[in-house]
DNA sequence: CTGAAAGCGCTAACAG
DNA sequence: CTGTTAGCGCTTTCAG
């Protein structure tokens, strides 16, 4: 059986209370009881148990970090950013992974709040955010550009901006037939993302050709089938925007396989900026995004929320992203 | 003020020892109220308290894994498995990140058992097993050979024999002058694919080079700089094999850097086979470690030891590593 | 089929 | 400084 407040104080002599004001460093315990407690609960191995706390404290000192894709590489650096923080505040992470399914994630997020975490972080699967994040009552953030009517919190990279820079860039590059090959179609991001690429097309007077915007999902996979078709239907760009970094994998993965010379016959810029697109052998250029930093930013305005959920006020933060140029692009001086 | 079993009770006139029979769908309940139960319980939008089903079950239904470093896409790979065979059988699961430090380690080990998780897989930032293992009292199975006296299950690959074949292929292939770059010195994985590397040289009647064995940790920065080291210090070897594959990238790093020509300059065979590794830029050669399926049979066998905790047995299951010949080093026919 | 009551391990008034 | 007591929300005998 397992060692409880209670036997600890029978052993000595006392009540449990004064067990529990012991243990938990509470004011009003003698001096000498206290460390007689201390010992005691060493010895016999006691360890308080966080479910009957729980019960009586209500806050788990749980929070649940809630993904789409934990093997995009993208994502474990937020993790590792929510994880952090998240420990140094005391808190645990339940870290989900929903695989792009929304109905996983539902499933998730009811297991969470049965499990009475403190909070809830997420980048959603899909965007059509009233429906699935409709029952939850403990406080949240989001990855994710809301609403501006909705009671959520969230962070994010300006997507927009961010896909009008990479195209903006390749233009400037003289890359002449920018193909967009992006994500999820009903993510916002991919979204944004695309909005941003039409934006700098039009700015630089290009014409937007919807036979060069083709959507799949947020795989190296998809990059590589949609390139490949591409190449293959004989429409080839001579530049593409990708939806991610692992997409611009696939399309470099097609792209090397069918002969074409990246940067001169195509060119490719990512988004994310995830580890290894900076390998010699990739030298992506990419949109980066402070991906560490998003995270720690998601815990603090979480944590926050909680500790203040009487007064909550909803926090936008969006934030910069920033070109890297690499090598799978011509630069402007190679112009 | 949340909902619970009393409120549905109340309302519907009956004692809320039916309510939670309903609810459970435990026998004995006449049909028409279990029906009624049912409707206000949705419509109250009543949520089961998992805190207070767990304080008197004495169990929680959320298992843990505990892993070194997300950011080595070997793990979300592992973790991915593990994750979707958890959640099949109705367990969440707490993924926590140590970053190969034994005081986070230690930690998280605490927590995770003070939220009474019902079982925890592992793999141990270090490997003095007793150390750090020795408070667990729930269900453990780690990922990491054990010492054979050892309580826990373990299921791991051969990474001896792992490190053999990539050593052997290297012969083979005709390179002279074999380097280990490894990862972390006092981990069990990388001393065993170092005795490996070690047998195969002997069988080959190469002369072991202490100089050529070189530790650091696994990580792409570590591949790099020691690489980097060894090519300024002129100790240049024709071959290396590295402790796994994110060390590798490093190694294929400053290599590019310095000009040489791999596979022919320097042949490179890493360990784990991670995503991204074949893609057509890198095409590293690797030992293969089936990631998915570990962590699959890892949720499977703790499962069976937290339901049959009485009778345990401990398993140990030893997985076969296979060599990838991609184009890091040089086919056999090219000799 | 249903209700009463005990208790899971702990915290927090409230008295002393 | 310390003990008593009442719950937290739920499951589970044990009676009826």
């Amino acid at each position: 059986m397992e060692v409880t407040i209670k036997d600890i104080a029978k052993k000595i002599g006392v009540s449990y209370a004064t067990v529990s004001r012991a243990l938990n460093d509470r004011a009003g315990v003698n001096a000498e009881t206290k460390e007689m407690i201390m010992a005691e609960a060493k010895k016999m191995g006691y360890q308080p148990n966080a479910i009957a706390r729980g019960l009586v404290m209500k806050h788990t000192h749980t929070i649940a970090l809630v993904i789409p894709d934990i093997t995009n590489p993208f994502f474990p650096e937020i993790a590792r950013g929510v994880e952090e923080i998240a420990s140094e505040y005391g808190y645990n992470t339940f870290l989900c992974n929903t695989n792009w399914d929304i109905k996983k994630e539902q499933i998730y997020l009811k297991a969470l709040q049965e499990k009475r975490v403190d909070g809830i972080i997420i980048k959603p699967a899909s965007d059509s955010e009233e429906d699935n994040l409709g029952h939850i009552t403990v406080p949240v953030v989001l990855f994710n550009k809301i609403l501006n009517d909705s009671k959520y919190s969230c962070i994010e990279i300006d997507n927009e901006r961010g896909g009008f820079l990479a195209t903006k860039h390749m233009i400037e590059a003289g890359y002449k037939k920018i193909a967009f090959i992006g994500g999820k179609p009903d993510s916002f991001s991919n979204t944004q993302r695309m909005e941003g690429y039409k934006l700098a097309l039009q700015r630089y007077k290009y014409k937007i050709d919807e036979s060069l915007i083709i959507n799949g999902s947020f795989k190296t996979q998809s990059g590589y089938e949609t390139m490949t078709r591409l190449i293959e239907s004989g429409n080839l760009p001579d530049g593409v925007f990708a939806g991610n970094d692992v997409i611009a994998f696939g399309v470099l993965q097609s792209a090397k396989e069918h002969g074409l010379d990246v940067p001169n016959d195509l060119g490719i810029v990512g988004f994310d900026d995830i580890p290894h697109a900076d390998l010699p052998q990739i030298q992506l250029t990419t949109i980066a995004q402070p991906k560490y930093l998003m995270g720690k930013y998601a815990v603090e305005i979480l944590l926050n929320e909680i500790k203040n959920k009487a007064k909550k006020e909803v926090k936008r933060i969006i934030l910069d992203p920033e070109l890297i140029e690499r090598k799978t692009t011509r630069g402007l001086q190679s112009w």
